[in-house]
DNA sequence: GTGAAAGCGCTAACAG
DNA sequence: CTGTTAGCGCTTTCAC
């Protein structure tokens, strides 16, 4: 015997109001204007509402009528069940999560995964029921971010080059960062340097890059720390056009590995090799260590964002505030969208984090002038 | 010279349509049923929409009027920015998010923090737009629970006691599974078992837990996890009241850290460490290594849950398929709404994992018959 | 304090 | 293929 003896239909504010002989706009003032009717009327309303199985007012009727959903989008680089697993996305998220939470706002993920043709992936960013859209390092030209420019609500941008016009953008100076970075590990007289990186663009590659073709239709991120070492590469009087750069469609540990392997087999004579992640970079140490390499001996591995993992194995890496960016991004998402004109460009700190994974070139007395 | 020159009044089906001087209708087939209108019309009507900037149907009113959401809501244990620092939480969403995905679903997070007073806490929850709930762990007489059930939408649980009437629940047998390890472990030798937890109860606790009462209103997972242990006691002829358990509240590598250091003052005497989570395995892992235990020469160490580092560092665990669980609990919501009477309750397999950080008790000659 | 009226923007028969 | 009709359930002036 079911317990949950549920009413034919669903009661209604109108069904409330009709039991109780009193308008709707009485019982609707009982869930939103407590202080528009007496204490006791409105504890009548309340109880009758108990009996019927009625929570209160229907929330899709209530954000036609109030033009607020209460919610907002987010639009992820990858499919959830991958980003899910992404530490950076996750800590952006968390920070995210508390600004929305504060706010009372719920956050709405869009099912933004691949395999989806473009005029799909418009219709599921198109009915989402959202008041408004976070963008966290989409790659250009996709589709998802095309389909929410089209909805013309507010819209901040996380990890993401200026392309959204009118839309503010919350970062950090990834081509600084990883400028200081090299430029630190070419002071102690790394010559040859390798990277690894996760996927450049929206087509699957795994394999060297070729770094003298690095165009806008890349990720932006990415592409920033590439051109960062670059850089330094410059400035330290080294060739950028050889640097070794092995990509990774998929961003787990393994491709770190996988790649840490293929790339001493393509260029054995790095004895630095940059990473733009973390998560990258622990699998490239994995790889270091069963291959019997000494760490920072035989070969200096840095990371970057400052993963808690990375901390705790000291991996020299680029701590970036992700949960501060995910925290500022929903605050001026939430924030009363500033009608100023120019939208914000926020540019927060990041932190060279030297760990024991990087150090001076052994035997480097052959570069010694 | 702003470039977004909004309509003062975002268009309308009805305003393209009165554009168009056709019906209404003919608008709202062109998005949702092509084939009821020519592909010359159909065509003219978008032109018109993308001149206007209209992107289809208004998603609320939409919503509204069809009675769905296209939203599952999904209520978690802890505040949303702590639970992504949860790795078993992010794979349980990561199934979760897999189902929702392949089904257009979005997933909305409802912003259940703590600190809010129960009548604000039900209102989150009522005006939530969506088609159903998941709900995950979530201790008893939790309010943000109680306002779930009130609103008379499907709901599928996961790690989560029967207590909800009518909810099919998927989970492990976390009991047994602890049960088995810790018989394991006594088959080493080991006789003086300490435990180390996450939060039993909604009130803050850290310390020494009262192992004589572990009554209902604590925490399902947590609480069976214990009982295991006792039960494999009872079994190796040891007395379940001697088990030594320490709680923490929060649920980080660091009190994971903290607490081992704290039993091994308390009771000083154990051989062996079962934690019951992989992340308080990880942070009595390192006091123990700072400490300068040998693992497991000194003392074994135990975790729950199977998380990649954990696997990666070798620590002995019980492996269990969070993402599945979260991908079986979203098919379950997302299946029509099975009327066949009693609920679904779906267990799923876990596996013993031994690492290298269990063994057999140091001269536990002692012991041999 | 309470109620009547007027939609929010859309979809789903059904009839042409 | 296209249009007419009838609401979905609610909030919000504005009078009473």
């Amino acid at each position: 015997m079911s317990r949950s003896r549920q009413p034919r239909r669903q009661a209604t504010l109108a069904s409330i109001a009709a039991e109780l002989k009193i308008s709707r706009t009485t019982v609707s003032n009982a869930y939103n204007r407590p202080d528009q009717l007496s204490a006791d009327l409105r504890d009548r309303v309340f109880e009758v509402a108990k009996r019927r199985g009625y929570a209160g007012p229907d929330p899709m009727a209530r954000s036609l009528r109030t033009r607020k959903a209460g919610a907002v989008g987010v639009l992820l680089t990858e499919a959830l069940s991958y980003s899910f697993r992404d530490p950076a996305a996750m800590a952006f998220l968390s920070g995210l999560s508390e600004a929305c939470e504060s706010a009372g706002q719920g956050l709405l993920l869009i099912p933004a995964g691949p395999g989806r043709a473009d005029e799909e992936a418009a219709q599921v960013v198109h009915r989402a029921s959202v008041d408004g859209f976070v963008v966290y390092s989409v790659p250009p030209g996709d589709p998802y971010l095309a389909a929410v420019l089209e909805r013309h609500l507010p819209v901040v941008a996380c990890d993401q080059p200026r392309e959204i016009e009118s839309a503010p953008v919350v970062g950090i100076d990834d081509r600084r960062a990883m400028r200081d970075l090299a430029a630190h590990l070419i002071s102690l007289g790394h010559r040859e340097i390798g990277m690894l990186c996760m996927r450049l663009g929206r087509d699957r590659h795994d394999g060297v890059v070729d770094v003298t073709d690095l165009g806008a239709e890349h990720f932006h991120v990415q592409r920033e720390r590439i051109l960062g070492v670059q850089d330094a590469m410059r400035q330290g009087g080294l060739d950028p056009a050889g640097l070794t750069v092995v990509e990774r469609f998929t961003h787990t540990s393994d491709d770190g590995y996988s790649a840490a392997a293929q790339i001493s087999a393509v260029a054995p004579r790095i004895t630095a090799l940059m990473c733009t992640t973390d998560v990258l970079a622990l699998g490239a140490l994995r790889w270091a260590q069963e291959a019997g390499l000494d760490v920072p001996g035989h070969l200096s591995i840095t990371g970057f964002d400052g993963i808690d993992e990375a901390l705790r194995e000291g991996l020299t890496t680029v701590r970036q505030p992700q949960k501060d960016k995910g925290r500022r991004t929903g605050e001026l998402l939430l924030a009363a969208p500033s009608h100023t004109g120019v939208p914000a460009v926020e540019t927060l700190d990041t932190q060279l984090w030297f760990g024991k994974t990087s150090g001076p070139v052994e035997s480097a007395e052959w570069y010694a002038e």
